[in-house]
DNA sequence: GGTAACTGCACT
DNA sequence: GTGCAGTTACCG
């Protein structure tokens, strides 16, 4: 008998192994980690199914060494749903698994445990004393020994105190550890020896002795709550209860179903959501429930956990700590009982056992598309489950996908509206400023802008004050050579961080003390240009500070003093009457007491060479907007522009998505985007000092016009428009075609060809792309 | 990703 | 020849 084993560690293939004549081959069924060989060491691999192809073999076949689970961690219908994913996205299973599993679950750090308490290292029984390895297999499945899986003790190492720290000008080693903490916040040992090399654990360890830096464990959230209340009554409106019928329907077809939730800001989808996962559970099936943002996730989590009781409800996503995340799913793997599991993008691949419903709110949200290693969307890999498991997918939005809506007039999905703000209150007054015309008088604020804050604050509202940058300026610039300061290992200008005395490369995280003298010419004097969050927090205080208590929200302002949801709970309770921040601070939150909504600079996104920036500029604006004026009084909301005469604005003024939609539609069917074409794009990246990569490209260049078919047209490789990051040169190229199935036979030859020609290539497919920088 | 085997090249 | 650095093929 011969298993499929996909490896879940390079060269993650999936390969063909025998089991053992002494052991049961029931214990090894698909979907179970197993032990395997590979040249001469042992790696976890997941067995995906029995061995179906050719009898005669060109290899010798090897032997499992032995099971990790005494039930599949994944069912069949789960692995049929990662094959597909492997298909679509031309990435082996084992690399998928590998991706989308927490780390435990890959790791040979496990013990046998005897019952008198003794523990024996898997490793060491493999490699010293393999014969007695069957004994402890044998011993294992009748329950005599357990098998334990040892966590690396997760904790974080932080400063105990702020420069500056009592230590000699000459002990670099040490100062560098302890600024690269102050910049990055506590970080894990690993992150650590990674970044400055094995020796620094020495340095940690006479820094733990001198109390300069102290161990922090990290989180001990409970796995998951069985909540106390029940049923919390809450009148759903006509709208909602529309909603909630007509998508219970659906559900009890007990077919597969896409449907869409149309509806503005403040209608009150989330309890539309609770009484459809009360539906799913009454038809013997769980609940996913998927939110852009770890805060997100959790207010929803409280929120929806004061509906049910005696159900399992989870809440999981990335950064929970390693144990945990092995915890959760495992206990989601075994778990026979229905559960709802609410989460962030990495909740998807919980192997939840019948998915009766999978939601995904603010289905435009960017988040959902990761843009690292496993390049996938969480829509369609919710796609592929609610179609395997006959489930309702549902997505929710305000301001939806552009795609989306368009399939939703097509038919493909059942399209839903709710057009009230629960309690009847108003969608805020939006105001167009033009700076042209307005110059920003006081710091970026133009006059009319700086006196509706001083009005609101003597009021005493609340105000958020939105910029998509974070530091204090995004460009210094050298007044004697008139240049700005540029990253040395990337093709972009460095960020002034000025609280914390230094120019941050935000792309590769190179960071520089400030002052310093220019790179290029050795002066001094530098103008920091345009503003950045941290420049409009300094400045509202000079300004407001004496009246009112103004907090920052970015992300260097949420990694040192608390985190995200602590400051967002903050703000809401009042404890602060001005927030500035990033997009971190548009989303989905309910400040009641927000008055006042004020864009600094309207059109940051608009001018990204992305076809979608136009709209995704519309969303952020009308997300953010949809922040004021959730309380009794009206809101307002002041968008500064230099760019005036945008389509856009129009729409976003009125709040009118249909508007926004059909023009941006037009634009896109003429100029040949999604949804009309299909868009992906292949990076080709290499070390910049490899002197042969630009022939490889060049090479590449000629081939493509070989390879490419009719039915796509293939633009480029040109270099990115950040032609190096993190010392790698960029060249990419954009495929576009009618339907996927062309880009993917021309992007499986070209990776064939050319991924494994030298390990200093990387080539990067990117299927419907969303950063294209 | 790890690694054994293989290549070319400078130097005894 | 030999020591090495850089490169390549492959793992069942």
């Amino acid at each position: 008998m011969l298993l499929d084993v996909a490896l879940l560690e390079p060269p993650y293939k999936t390969y063909t192994y025998k089991i053992p004549s002494y052991l049961e081959s029931s214990i090894f069924s698909p979907g179970t980690r197993a032990v395997v060989p590979v040249k001469n060491r042992f790696i976890v691999g997941i067995i995906l199914k029995n061995y179906k192809g050719p009898e005669v073999l060109h290899f010798e076949i090897k032997e499992v060494l032995m099971p990790l689970e005494k039930k599949p961690l994944y069912s069949p219908a789960h692995l049929e749903v990662i094959e597909e994913i492997s298909k679509h996205l031309l990435v082996e299973p084992g690399q998928i698994i590998s991706l989308s599993i927490p780390s435990a679950f890959k790791s040979l750090k496990l013990y046998f445990h005897d019952k008198q308490g003794k523990k024996y290292s898997i490793k060491n029984v493999l490699k010293n004393d393999p014969e007695s390895l069957t004994t402890f297999i044998i011993k294992w499945i009748s329950g005599d020994v357990e098998l334990i899986t040892s966590h690396k003790k997760h904790s974080l190492l932080e400063l105990n105190s702020p420069p500056p720290w009592p230590i000699r000008p000459n002990a670099r080693v040490q100062l560098n550890l302890l600024e690269y903490l102050y910049i990055n916040g506590p970080q894990p040992k690993s992150s650590l020896t990674h970044h400055f090399g094995k020796n620094i654990t020495q340095t940690i360890s006479t820094l733990l002795k001198k109390g300069l830096i102290r161990e922090k464990q990290v989180d001990k959230t409970p796995k998951f709550i069985l909540s106390q209340k029940f049923c919390q009554k809450l009148i759903p409106t006509e709208e909602q209860k529309n909603a909630i019928s007509s998508l219970t329907q659906r559900m009890e077809q007990g077919v597969f179903n896409i449907a869409l939730l149309y509806g503005v800001t403040g209608s009150g989808k989330t309890l539309v959501y609770a009484n459809l996962i009360k539906k799913a559970l009454e038809l013997n099936k769980s609940a996913l429930l998927l939110l852009p943002e770890v805060a997100l996730a959790e207010g929803v989590y409280r929120e929806i956990k004061s509906f049910f009781s005696n159900v399992p409800i989870y809440f999981y996503h990335g950064y929970l700590s390693p144990a945990y995340r092995y915890e959760i799913f495992k206990e989601i793997s075994r778990q026979d009982q229905n559960l709802i599991v609410i989460g962030t993008r990495s909740s998807i691949f919980l192997p939840i056992k019948r998915p009766g419903i999978i939601i995904i709110d603010e289905e435009h949200d960017s988040s959902y598309k990761q843009e690292e290693r496993l390049r996938y969307h969480v829509r369609d890999v919710a796609y592929l489950l609610a179609k395997r498991f006959n489930s309702l997918l549902l997505f929710g939005s305000a301001t939806p996908d552009v795609r989306t809506f368009y399939a939703s007039k097509n038919k493909d999905i059942l399209l839903l509206k709710m057009k009230k703000r629960v309690g009847e209150r108003k969608l805020p007054n939006i105001k167009l400023i033009n700076l042209n015309e307005q110059p920003p008088k006081f710091g970026p604020f133009s006059e009319e802008v700086f006196r509706e804050i001083k009005s609101t604050i003597d009021e005493g509202d609340q105000i958020i004050i939105l910029l998509n940058r974070r530091g204090f300026s995004p460009l210094m610039w050298c007044t004697s050579c008139k240049e700005v300061v540029k990253c040395s290992n990337c093709s972009v200008s460095m960020t002034y961080h000025k609280k914390m005395e230094r120019l941050i490369c935000h792309y590769c995280g190179l960071s520089i003390p400030f002052p310093t003298t220019c790179p290029i010419c050795g002066s001094c004097s530098f103008i920091p240009l345009d503003h950045g969050t941290e420049q409009v927090e300094e400045f509202v205080n000079t300004s407001f500070g004496n009246k009112c208590s103004i907090l920052r929200l970015d992300r260097d302002s949420y990694k040192k003093e608390k985190n995200e949801e602590d400051i967002l709970l903050s703000f809401a309770k009042g404890h602060y009457q001005i927030l500035v921040g990033t997009q971190m601070c548009s989303k989905g939150h309910n400040f009641p007491k927000v008055t006042l909504v004020v864009v600094v600079n309207g059109d940051i996104g608009l001018n990204l060479p992305d076809y979608r920036a136009t709209e995704r500029t519309f969303q952020l604006l009308l997300q953010v907007a949809g922040r004021s004026g959730r309380g009794e009084k009206q809101g307002r909301v002041y968008i500064q522009t230099r760019n005036p005469n945008h389509y856009c604005w129009q729409y976003i003024l009125k709040n009118d998505y249909d508007g926004f939609f059909s023009h941006e539609l037009e634009l896109r069917r003429q100029r040949r985007y999604p949804p009309f074409v299909k868009l992906a794009l292949m990076r080709f990246q290499f070390n910049r000092n490899w002197p042969q990569g630009e022939k490889i490209i060049s090479e590449i260049k000629k081939d493509i016009r070989n390879i490419s078919s009719k039915s796509i047209r293939v633009l480029g490789p040109a270099p990115a428009p950040i032609f190096i990051m993190n010392n790698q040169k960029r060249y990419q190229c954009l495929i576009k075609a009618e339907k996927w199935s062309p880009i993917r036979e021309f992007a499986f030859k070209i990776m064939e060809k050319y991924s494994n020609i030298s390990k200093k290539l990387k080539v990067i497919l990117d299927l419907d792309p969303y950063q294209m920088l």
